[in-house]
DNA sequence: CCAATACATGACACTTTAGTCAAGTATTGA
DNA sequence: TCAATACTTGACTAAAGTGTCATGTATTGG
């Protein structure tokens, strides 16, 4: 259970973008400088939330990528699965088969049941948390998450 | 956000370990062909959670593997942890500084603010997730988990 | 004692993920 | 028009994570 680079970074570039102004965005370069992060992979990265639809890139001098949505209207949820994270429970079934063909458990299993439950509880999270509640300062973003997560895992 | 290899297999071969005789244990063997993964693998695996005092071995002639605590004393958590898995929210962020020495955001960062809320709600459910409530048919363990996750991201 | 059983260890090969590069296309403004 | 800007693409290199192997040590039973 890691935040993978891709989720990391991808968030960020996505971040700067809802904090640039709407109709003129960002260059590739403004981004990476910003964030300490190489053109390239910025590239890379805004190109995985541009096909999914979160994002769209204009071409040509003063070009550069444009949130396609509010920030109040895209969630956590929308930007890790652009960047291919959050696997479902038969997705785990399947990366996980052993040296058998399927897994040994496929009929039952209840380690199936601790994943699904928790990528369910991490999925319902995500959503629920908006880009625009990322935006401002540290100790205000968390409260504000705290409260999303009413009576989360804790009882 | 993904369910690691090690954190999957490893959980797999602890579980066999809880199902079986306290006494006798298990051998590698033995675990490996129920799961249908290689000796040498869940021997690596079973090293990790030995090293973290959770099982030891036992050599030579009926040696094995064997829980050293109740499966009512274990949670999901130590398994976890054990592994290597579940890092913390400074793990986080050193991990992921881009091309310089430190992340830019170091002082102030809102994505720091919902990958901690995140973790630590997924470190609560799983301190809370015993051993003992995996064991059992798979329906069962759904319901468990469910009560154990209380009001969790769901409003 | 010694042969068979079974864990112990570290180095290695393989696979996936992360991150870079080079050569290309579209758009603008002078 | 054309030169500068900036996105596009796919292939490539590097690093991390997976999984295996060979060699070694401890224990037991005959």
């Amino acid at each position: 259970m890691k935040i993978t680079a891709q989720e990391e970074y991808g968030l960020r570039c996505l971040l700067q973008l809802a904090q640039a102004d709407r109709e003129t965005g960002l260059s590739v370069k403004e981004i990476a400088s910003k964030e300490g992060i190489s053109p390239a992979y910025v590239e890379k990265l805004l190109r995985l939330m541009a096909k999914a639809g979160l994002i769209h890139s204009v071409r040509g001098v003063n070009g550069g990528y444009r949130l396609d949505r509010k920030p109040t209207e895209l969630s956590l949820r929308d930007v890790v699965r652009a960047l291919g994270s959050l696997p479902t429970t038969e997705e785990i079934c399947d990366r996980h088969p052993g040296n058998r063909t399927s897994c040994v458990h496929i009929q039952e299993c209840c380690i199936r049941s601790a994943w699904s439950t928790l990528t369910q509880a991490i999925d319902g999270f995500m959503g629920k948390v908006l880009i625009s509640d990322l935006m401002g300062p540290e100790a205000k973003v968390t409260q504000t998450l705290q409260s999303r997560i009413t009576t989360p895992f804790s009882v």
